[in-house]
DNA sequence: GCCGTTTTCGGCCCGACTGTTTTCAGTCG
């Protein structure tokens, strides 16, 4: 088990504990706990419980509780409050608004059991009857409510991929002999799965005697040449059989989207049956058009007439800018960030951007600490050259606009990120002209992710897009697309908005570990979606083009 | 429950913001 889960289980045990009003400093002892388990530079499950317990944060009975999970996958303690609690009320955990304060007042106070009663209690106005409620947090929990209830049964790209690709494996070790491919949503890569598709030459009749060898997952519906079903995640699939020599035409149309596919029939309603989708395409007079494009965005005309963007690739990028290190809130040091992008992924620099001052959760750097980090880059860029650090930091945007240091700070770091962390409930126009005034700060130089908002959890503040894709355009200043795959922010339905402006967009992980840095991935995904080619995305600059870069926007 | 010690008991304790209060509790990043 890895540590973040093992972290979780000790933040839903703290969670409980204060559910049941337990002792408050062991409620945050635990909660604290997790935190620490969640932030160790090593495995829990690889070491013994003496190397556990001398962790800060982890004593003696923290231990062993870890060791219990890892090899029970739960503790007593936890599994007896578990007991207590109706399973609707453990749902209630995961709406955004409340805790468990809230959450014990809702059930003790006005008995109610399950998401479904609170919502209807919400609607029939009763949940002000309970103290500390009032008609504001009514609302919220209201909208929580709708926006959790929208997402079910949708899943992040990057929580599907493995285990669909568990059964795509499967099928191809079964049927070494016919061809299996992922289609639909997962072809596309979208960053929200509602369905994994996947084409086979399989016949029918295999795949149903196939699935009955695979217990995990559950039939839903049966078709003549497609069969659906779901694995106890709730993921749903759907293995759609085709021949061998409707292969490269069912692959087109199931792998979309329905928009893309409409638009390819105004040209010729019966779409042609080739070898492959190349073909298709050139009987169309069209050039060939990458899944992750093909969503009724333009890219029909742009191929049409041979304007179709060069996507970027994983090997385009040359470098990774805005990072954390345990300076801040990281996992590991600066020195194993940068090594770790040096030896393992072969880029050829880092940029480093710790969490500001006012980020204090976050371990956010003091102007002494900033200055101590300098010093420590400097020395690392000599001994790694050529390899390059960059410093930079990763600057709250204040309520006001304005970024975290002084003007004489901010002008010594090679580059800044600026992001809003805090006060995050804001209309559209506090929000656009928040970030205005943070990307006409002449040091900002990338604004980080744009709308604050975690996929299938939190739906971030509201901006005017173009207005502040207009005010970075002005500005010279950079948008990030954060690949961490719960943002993926900016989304890639603005970024062909952007880049027809003229903007530059840079691919960050924001790792907060080594293994976070290939989180670009992701970022790549969407970058192709949004049609970026390398040309126009900083860390696919070299080395001597990004110092020249940032060189000039200091002038 | 963890920690540190004037060492086995007593103190621990983000801070801003929001909404509900009318001085503070709960939630969040």
């Amino acid at each position: 088990m890895e540590n973040k889960a093992i972290a979780k289980i000790f933040k839903l045990y703290s969670q409980l504990m204060e559910l049941f009003d337990e002792n408050p400093f062991r409620t945050k002892a635990m909660a604290s706990a997790s935190f620490k388990i969640d932030k160790l530079p090593f495995s829990a499950a690889g070491v013994t419980i003496d190397q556990l317990s001398t962790q800060p944060g982890i004593g003696k009975s923290t231990a062993e509780k870890i060791i219990t999970i890892l090899e029970t996958g739960s503790f007593p303690e936890l599994d007896n409050l578990i007991a207590q609690t109706p399973q609707g009320v453990l749902a209630m955990l995961t709406i955004k608004g409340l805790g468990p304060k809230k959450i014990r007042s809702i059930w003790k106070d006005l008995g109610i059991e399950s998401i479904g009663e609170l919502l209807y209690a919400c609607n029939e106005n009763r949940l002000m009857e309970a103290k500390g409620f009032g008609l504001k947090t009514q609302e919220e929990i209201r909208k929580s409510i709708e926006f959790s209830n929208a997402n079910q049964g949708l899943f992040l790209y990057a929580k599907v991929e493995k285990i669909a690709a568990t059964l795509l494996g499967s099928l191809v070790s079964h049927f070494p002999d016919q061809q299996h491919v992922f289609t639909g949503d997962m072809r596309r890569k979208c960053e929200i799965i509602s369905s994994v598709d996947i084409l086979t030459t399989c016949s029918i009749s295999e795949i149903q005697s196939f699935l009955r060898e695979m217990p995990a997952y559950t039939a839903e519906e049966q078709q003549d040449t497609a069969v659906q079903l779901s694995d106890e995640l709730g993921v749903r699939y759907r293995i759609q059989t085709t021949s061998e020599e409707r292969f490269a035409i069912d692959l087109l149309i199931t792998t979309g989207s329905e928009t893309h596919i409409r638009e390819l029939q105004t040209i010729r309603r019966t779409l042609p049956t080739f070898a492959s989708e190349e073909a298709i395409y050139e009987a169309l007079g069209l050039s060939y058009i990458e899944p992750e494009l093909r969503e009724g965005a333009g890219e029909i005309n742009w191929a049409k007439n041979g304007q179709l963007p060069q996507l970027i690739t994983y090997a385009d990028l040359k470098g990774t800018l805005h990072n954390h290190s345990t300076y801040s809130d990281g996992v590991h040091s600066l020195e194993q960030m940068a090594m770790y992008c040096k030896d393992e992924l072969g880029l050829s620099y880092f940029g480093i951007c710790d969490h500001s001052k006012t980020a204090v959760y976050a371990g956010g750097l003091s102007i002494e600490r900033v200055k101590e980090q300098w010093i420590e880059i400097e020395q690392l860029n000599q001994k790694l050259a050529p390899f390059r650090i960059f410093s930079g930091i990763e600057s709250d945007i204040l309520s006001d606009g304005s970024l975290d240091y002084p003007d004489d700070i901010l002008a010594k770091f090679d580059f800044v990120v600026a992001s809003i962390h805090s006060n995050l409930r804001m209309d559209e126009e506090k929000a656009t002209q928040r970030l205005i005034t943070a990307i006409e700060n002449p040091y900002t130089t990338i604004l980080g992710h744009p709308t604050g908002r975690l996929l299938l959890s939190r739906p971030g503040y509201p901006i005017d897009y173009k207005k502040v894709i207009d005010a970075c355009v002005a500005n010279q200043v950079v948008i990030e697309i954060n690949a961490n795959p719960l943002r993926l922010d900016l989304d890639w339905r603005w970024q062909r908005y952007a880049l027809e402006k003229g903007i530059l967009l840079s691919i960050n992980p924001d790792a907060h570990r080594t293994e976070g840095l290939t989180d670009m991935q992701y970022g790549v995904y969407v970058a192709r979606k949004g049609g970026l080619s390398p040309e126009r995305c900083l860390n696919a600059f070299s080395l001597e083009e990004i110092e020249q870069y940032f060189a000039k926007k200091k002038r």
